[in-house]
RNA sequence: GGGCGGGUAGCUCAGCGGCGAGAGCAUUCGCCUUACACGCGAAGGGUCCGGGGUUCGAAUCCCCGCCCGCCCA
């Protein structure tokens, strides 16, 4: 057979497209679950963090997911059953404003989207677009060379995983963790959706501060109805000053008193429902049992204390106080908005729960939160606010507009004190650029807070006895498990309905006007609610304290709501507080009828994280397997789901903990252990990595656009040259930066970082292209495998190294060390098997069977130890290599794995233990060492690298060199190891304290004695300057006394040796 | 505000109680030595952020400080 020969560089393009497809064509990456099930392999599984569809993705995803590939590679070799499960994320938001901008952008839409499109039309938009982005994603991922299991691509939206969605929304509505409530969000009203706090940011503004005059009231005398006609007594200077209100004498004594509040945003004030003043500010206690009536409103308020109150500067009691910017602004009182502030929200819950809010506004029958705005962001009476008052003018303003005015009605009425102009962060929309507003809305939640998610996630990684925690979780590196913790720690329930057309619909309908007789449909719904078809709650439900806020705003809305439309007749209100979730997508019986009579279906889609959550388990067909097998042809998703779920390990970076990991712990351990939260965890180790920036020190990110394209890596350097550079760099560290540059030749990006990789492949191919070369020339003997022993020095010790670097290659891979991995391969190929061992075996190996075996062995362990982390060249390596025979060596085994002829299915190598050589590696650590002091020599000496010198030994010395002399010659390139003296022309060196020589350096009749000075020297120097140290270490009573006696005596041998050295030097030196 | 990480050669980073503190790139010198110039051989280059402490011994452990970054509020 003839071995064709190798191309002299390795070049990706020539190879990449034809590897991948015989890759493809060979079902290498398709998993068997049956054979997991036939105890016939251990599993081994991973899903892919789904990339989002808006984008393409850049290198931190091409890092996320060498590093998985590395892992599933390694895996497969080693015999398990292994799945990497591929797919792609909806991201309802991204995904939606991506489209809408693109749109907006190709001028097929102008002005309001809900005006533009119907829902229908628009979704149909963005799913071409995801069409197209997943091709492109799935695209990039081939090209890595990613091992993904595509015949089993999922997608978060398609039939299989929206069945999960479906399931796992009913349960935990059956179950009671799922309420609606109003809360504030953060709201986009140009997207009129609420959006979370990772969508948007922080912009420096120019505003100002308003000082708000607000008239003091008593409360009205009698008890009993409120009667409309009486109004609210003010409160006089006079009555302040009898208080002890400090400052109050200076006023008018009978005039109306007032406080004034600092506020950025005058115009909330119609939804003041209380004033908060410190309770250490020195004028609360003359305010007790005194109350606020709105300007134009007319609402009275109440005054309550709360810590949270910035005093002013002038008050502060502590320096810390002092310190904080907004003293300088603060008047003492706090104008308390909670329906339009996160911080009044917090307050409004304080004092709603048992505080002086609560008692006065419940009997009142005023709600502690009021909103003034409309999803538009206009000011609105029709959204919880009915005593408008004398504001009615302000009704239909937008919020900017509404501000201005504000400010004018006050200032008419001398209500307005100063303005002072104030720079400060103001948050805005990612997707809309639009200022938020913090807004007050009915959205879903999950009760993450229940101990049957949140506390069972964290008992997945407590250490301890059951059943405080089972440790089944593991993070890696460890510390994020503390970032986990404290997470759960701290959760509060989830908002996960989003107001977008994108995404999973919420499968809930409400009771509208109805038709039909209630009896009947009574009758209907408990039907199937038995059949658990759907399940029925009255609104509202649960009873947490967080709760009672949002529960009496129901209350208010309700009212606000009655008198804005009072058409409904009394008798179909019977399931006004009725929602109904609908347990199949597609169970159209259920669902006409509910149509039908007069139910509608929330136009909300859930957060993209719900989906997300169920994804270890929506990805192999849970709940219902068989129906994912109806659905998608692939026969064996019953067994899928029994024999990877579930998974083995996650990759992901460390934002996700808290957005993905968290959500899926929950949702895994709720949903597999029968609704108890102590099923198990989707995963037993998490692998954090590192987060690649860009050459600023941004997070590369889709949404900032600051991505790097790996296939522009791949175009420059190989797909081998970008993983193994990226593997390389994935130490513990927690941030790596990449700089990068645009090729003006071919436009791309590149970097020079990937350079490393690239020369390190090519060193693997030309390393490969010379073995294979020497191998292909002698067939090899018919022969039994040899034994280690009957080898050379040379073979000993390579394959002494091969075995120690695979048992740290295993290691470093179980340990997620990465970099480890690369870096033992690096050395392991490049200094260990090109610098000595390829060098070594030049002259001998044409003539020495065992050599050949040798050689055979090491660079077929050495292209599967490479194969994880450079697939490509390494297959491509092996389309040649795995034509040749060899008998082997005893004790390395470089086994097929009976499951074709490609590597990448080819079994991992196993190296016995006996192949550990410490004779071997010691001695030849002996050659290597004098092999270099005699380069040291020539290189000094400018000798040209093809001319042969002359070592000279002393004659009781050079015995123990003899059996090593042939190598010796060969790798310092000598002529002949003599006892002879030397001639005239030589040069001197210390080794192993001893003075050697070497002549025959140039042709010239005297060697550069300038040079050869400066170089004894040198070694006189350094040599004093460790003795220096090293007897400092001795004369220190303590070290002998103190430190292991093995490290005195290395120092004792040390200082011998130095001494012995810098004789040697010195002595030559005097001959010079 | 809470939590976490980092500061080591010109650059990017390893090392985390004991090597005269390492690697790759860059720099300098010599080489197109028949696997590889994406290469070979050699060299120079360091208050291991600052200050205390523990220890026979600290880049490494502890405390204080100064910078930089991330995550969660």
């Amino acid at each position: 057979m003839t071995i064709p020969e190798l191309p002299k560089a390795y070049a990706p393009a020539d190879h990449e497209d034809r590897i991948r497809a015989a890759w493809d064509g060979s079902g290498a990456f398709h998993a068997d679950p049956s054979r997991v099930l036939n105890e016939k392999a251990a599993p081994y599984s991973i899903v892919i963090p789904p990339p989002n569809v808006t984008a393409a993705l850049h290198l931190g995803h091409a890092l996320n997911n060498t590093l998985q590939d590395v892992l599933t590679r390694f895996h497969r070799m080693m015999g398990f059953e292994t799945l990497w499960m591929p797919g792609t994320d909806h991201a309802g938001i991204a995904t939606q404003a991506v489209v809408e901008k693109r749109l907006r952008q190709e001028g097929r839409l102008k002005g309001s989207l809900r005006e533009a499109f119907t829902r229908e039309d628009f979704v149909t938009e963005i799913q071409a677009f995801k069409d197209e982005y997943e091709a492109v994603i799935t695209g990039q991922l081939k090209k890595m060379g990613c091992s993904c299991d595509w015949q089993r691509q999922r997608f978060t939206m398609d039939d299989v995983c929206a069945r999960a969605v479906r399931e796992a929304f009913f349960r935990l509505f059956l179950d009671g963790l799922i309420y609606r409530g109003k809360r504030l969000v953060n709201w986009d009203p140009a997207l009129q959706t609420a959006v979370a706090d990772d969508e948007c940011y922080d912009q420096e503004t120019d505003a100002a501060f308003y000082y708000l005059r607000y008239p003091l009231v008593h409360e009205r005398k009698h008890q009993g109805p409120r009667d409309e006609d009486e109004d609210p007594q003010p409160a006089t200077w006079n009555e302040l000053a009898a208080r002890g209100y400090p400052g109050a004498e200076e006023f008018p004594a009978e005039e109306p008193a007032w406080i004034t509040v600092a506020t950025t945003r005058p115009e909330t004030y119609l939804g003041d429902t209380a004033v908060a003043v410190n309770p250490h500010d020195p004028r609360a206690t003359a305010l007790r049992g005194l109350f606020i009536e709105l300007p134009l409103v007319g609402r009275i308020i109440p005054i309550i204390e709360d810590g949270y109150v910035v005093l002013p500067r002038s008050m502060a009691g502590t320096q810390e106080q002092a310190a904080d910017p907004k003293a300088e602004f603060a008047t003492g009182f706090l104008k308390v908005t909670p329906a339009h502030d996160p911080n009044d929200y917090e307050i409004g819950r304080r004092h709603s729960v048992d505080g002086a809010m609560h008692e006065w506004t419940r009997a009142r029958g005023h709600p502690v939160l009021v909103n003034m705005m409309s999803p538009d962001g206009r000011v609105s009476d029709r959204h919880g606010w009915t005593d408008v008052g004398d504001a009615h003018e302000l009704v239909g303003r937008k919020m900017a507009e509404a501000r201005k005015m504000v400010v004018e009605l006050f200032k008419a009425r001398g209500l307005l004190g100063d303005v002072r102009p104030y720079r400060h962060n103001v948050k805005h929309s990612d997707r809309s650029k639009a200022a938020i507003e913090p807004y007050l809305s009915d959205q879903w939640y999950v009760k993450v807070t229940d101990p049957r998610l949140a506390k069972a996630a964290n008992q997945a990684v407590a250490t301890g006895d059951q059943p405080a925690g089972d440790h089944s979780l593991r993070f890696h590196p460890e510390r994020y498990t503390r970032t986990f913790e404290q997470w759960h720690d701290g959760i509060r329930d989830w908002c996960i309905s989003r107001q977008l057309w994108w995404g999973h619909r919420i499968p809930v309908w409400f009771g509208g006007v109805l038709t039909g007789d209630p009896q009947e449909i009574r009758t209907k719904l408990a039907h199937w609610e038995e059949q658990g078809r759907l399940a029925v709650r009255s609104k509202p439900f649960g009873d947490t304290r967080e709760m009672a806020v949002a529960l009496r705003l129901d209350d208010a809305v309700e009212q606000g709501d009655a008198s804005a439309s009072d058409e409904s007749p009394r008798a179909n209100q019977a399931f006004a507080d009725t929602m109904i979730c609908v347990r199949g997508e597609h169970d159209r019986e259920v669902i006409d009828f509910l149509e039908e009579v007069g139910f509608e279906q929330d136009p909300d889609v859930l957060d993209t994280w719900f989906s997300s959550a169920l994804w270890p388990i929506s990805t192999m067909g849970w709940p219902d397997p068989g129906l994912a097998s109806k659905m998608t042809g692939i026969g064996d998703f019953e067994a899928l789901l029994k024999a990877f779920s579930p998974t083995s390990t996650l990759c992901t970076a460390r934002e996700i903990i808290t957005l993905w990991v968290s959500r899926m712990v929950m949702f895994n351990r709720y949903f597999m252990g029968e609704g108890h939260g102590r099923g198990p965890v989707p995963f037993r180790d998490v692998f954090i990595h590192a987060v690649i920036q860009d050459g600023d020190g941004h997070k590369m990110s889709k949404s900032l656009g600051n991505g790097v394209d790996p296939l522009d890596i791949i175009a420059s350097h190989g797909a081998d040259a970008m993983r193994f550079t990226l593997c390389q760099m994935a130490t513990n560290t927690q941030d790596v930066r990449m700089p990068v540059r645009r090729d003006p030749a071919t436009g791309r990006n590149t970097s020079e970082k990937f350079d490393l990789g690239r020369n390190f492949c090519n060193k693997a191919w030309n390393a490969a292209r010379f073995g294979i070369g020497i191998l292909a020339q002698v067939p090899p003997a018919d022969h039994a495998p040899l034994a280690p022993g009957t080898l050379s020095l040379l073979d000993r010790w390579m394959l002494s190294r091969l075995r120690t670097a695979t048992a740290d290659i295993n290691a470093a891979i179980g340990r997620f060390e990465f970099s480890v991995y690369a870096q033992t391969l690096y050395s392991l190929v490049w200094n260990d098997f090109c610098d000595w061992y390829l060098e070594g075996i030049k002259p001998t190996v044409a003539a020495d069977a065992g050599q050949r075996a040798a050689l055979h062995a090491s660079l077929g362990a050495i292209l599967r130890l490479l194969h994880p982390v450079a697939p490509f060249v390494t297959e491509a390596i092996h389309e040649t290599f795995r034509l040749l025979r060899s008998p082997g060596v005893a004790g390395l085994q470089l086994d097929a794995s009976g499951r074709g002829e490609m590597l990448c299915t080819a079994a991992w190598p196993v190296i016995d233990e006996s192949l550990d050589d410490p004779e071997a590696e010691r001695e030849f650590a002996r050659v290597q060492s004098l092999v270099t002091s005699i380069r040291e020599v020539r290189a000094q000496h400018q000798v040209p690298p093809r001319r042969r010198v002359t070592l000279h030994l002393p004659r009781h010395v050079e015995p123990t060199w003899r059996p090593v002399q042939a190598l010796l010659s060969t790798l310092a390139g000598l002529d002949a190891v003599t006892t002879e003296d030397p001639p005239a022309t030589h040069a001197v060196f210390s080794f192993d304290g001893r003075s050697l020589a070497v002549s025959g350096m140039s042709d010239a009749a005297a060697i550069d004695t300038g040079a050869e000075k400066a170089r004894l020297e040198k070694i006189v120097a350094d040599n004093e300057k460790l003795m220096l140290v090293l007897e400092g270490r001795l004369a220190n009573p303590g070290y002998a006394q103190k430190a292991p006696p093995h490290m005195v005596q290395q120092t004792k041998d040390q200082l011998a040796k130095a001494i012995a050295d810098r004789s040697a030097a010195a002595e030559a030196l005097n001959r010079l």
